[in-house]
DNA sequence: TGCTTATATACGGCAATGCCGTATAAGAAA
DNA sequence: TTTCTTATACGGCATTGCCGTATATAAGCA
């Protein structure tokens, strides 16, 4: 397991990561997907079954292979700020 | 203005049209997304101000030219089941 | 009846993503 | 060291995101 120390560590590596990230052109800002994760305490797999998100573009966001569309970046900064609240609203969809 | 018999005939079409989509293959069900909108009564232009939806995106869900992907699919159908908690999120996230 | 405004439909088009599958790494526990 | 579990890395093709703009459709008004 990781320490709080490394934890903190890889954060900000992310953190710089996506500070570097091109975002020079007409694109708008993302989202830190595994962050978003990571405060919810779910592995991939569980956050892909809980909010419905296919693992693999899961995975891709996640590894700052592809960027969300604004439908998805919506729905995950939602997540952010209210991961219970999100889960009761699906729970009425599903 | 539409009257409430061309109204339902114009959702009856769409469901139709719906209904004959491919969906032959490996992909899920997709979502009705202007029976969605219109349920809010909002216009496009509103909707996707409310929502935070790419006006132009929004315009090929409604018209069936594209499918939205699995993550704005969930958002849809959350604005369905409950668009004012929906917007109560969004609003702790904007 | 004709003009104007608001709203929605239709597409062209290219960069970029969605999503699947699988091989490889890394940490934890046995 | 072996085994599980979780996550990283990519190949790859069909499909979409998103922008722009031209056209159609009511409505409302002069």
């Amino acid at each position: 397991m990781k320490s709080a120390f490394d934890k903190i560590a890889a954060g900000l590596e992310d953190a710089i990561a996506y500070a570097k990230g091109d975002d020079s052109r007409g694109r708008v800002a993302t989202v830190d997907v595994k962050a978003v994760r990571e405060a919810t305490a779910l592995t991939q797999a569980a956050f892909a079954r809980t909010y419905h998100f296919p693992i693999g573009t899961l995975r891709d966001w996640e590894q700052g292979r592809r960027n969300p569309d604004a439908g998805s970046a919506m729905l995950l900064k939602m997540i952010q700020v209210d991961p219970k609240g999100v889960e009761r609203i699906i729970a009425k969809v599903a």
